[in-house]
DNA sequence: CCGCTCATGTAACTGGTTACATGATTTA
DNA sequence: TAAATCATGTAACCAGTTACATGAGCGG
């Protein structure tokens, strides 16, 4: 009975590269990502890592030295396991499939636009995601201070589809 | 009280598209789709097309033409301004905040894996990566033959995110 | 006549969300 | 001392999903 969704995935990484961590401080990594596809709700995370505990992927302690009483998570070995084998190929197909993008959906539609409304439809895209390129490229300079190359790495992808994106705008721009 | 998912507007784009068009074909529409976003289920579709109905953006006839009766919708001018509403700047924030990619999510934890198994990971990435690339193309090329250029633009912007991430996977290939 | 596609729906479930409740500690 | 942050949770809700039910028409 290991982790079913993405996000118990997730958590068990976070547990893993942050931990000992309390559930709180896995809920703050989750609000500073770029992402909204995770909110990091307190009614998603606490019962979540319960769950994990209880199939044995996480072990807690109580740490009476603070201030209070603080609940410290710590990735067990099986967790470190079931974290690996996330990431061993063959990966499950929805690990590779296109995913959702609300710009490209709304291109299908585009043409119900005027002309002039299109173009200011790509203007605004465009300077959106010149915005969105500066945040994540600021994110990765963040990440290599703290020496985290993994997660730079990450960052880095997303900077490449942010420009990919761009130059296609761009393109769309030049056609219309 | 217009649609307030991107779901209820993406069915109202469809049978703006498409329309008259049943139920049944908007669903079709859905599982052709490359992502898996959202599956078009009954369960979704046909309670959501009752209720832009009952808001006034389509509205429905029954044809007794064919073999057995069809409930064939149409969008209606209250539709088609809702449409043209959802693609007018300002766009809301979630159009442009970067997209959950579940590829850029695992490699946050790469670090977990041995050198090997992480050349192994990017090895498989790519591979899944062009597979990708080449069904876009074929999409865009069968968009080019009906005559519908902005689904072909859509399709070519898939095309160029898939493009970035196979750059990028390669390039962390080359750092690990 | 068997299985496939067209066609329309409903019921139960699920993986999250928002909002609420509580209280200690820290900072302005 | 008021407001923000740390910290832990629960309850109600929501937008989907899967699975089921039904039936007509059609090709092999």
């Amino acid at each position: 009975m290991g982790p079913r969704t993405d996000l118990e995935q997730v958590v068990l990484g976070v547990v893993w590269k942050k931990g000992p961590v309390t559930a709180h401080g896995v809920r703050v990594e989750f609000s500073r990502s770029r992402t909204e596809h995770w909110s990091g709700s307190a009614g998603a995370i606490y019962p979540l890592m319960s769950r994990l505990e209880e199939a044995g992927l996480l072990r807690s302690s109580i740490d009476r030295q603070q201030a209070r009483d603080r609940k410290m998570y710590r990735i067990t070995t099986k967790g470190l396991r079931q974290l690996r084998r996330w990431l061993t190929p063959p990966l499950s197909d929805t690990a590779f499939s296109t995913q959702f993008d609300p710009l490209r959906t709304r291109v299908f539609f585009l043409g119900s636009l005027e002309p002039a409304e299109q173009r200011k439809f790509l203007d605004d895209a465009e300077q959106a995601l010149q915005r969105q390129w500066a945040e994540h490229r600021d994110d990765r300079n963040d990440y290599r201070k703290k020496n985290r190359p993994f997660s730079a790495m990450a960052e880095e992808g997303a900077m490449a589809t942010c420009r990919a994106r761009i130059t296609w705008i761009r393109s769309l721009r030049k056609k219309i």
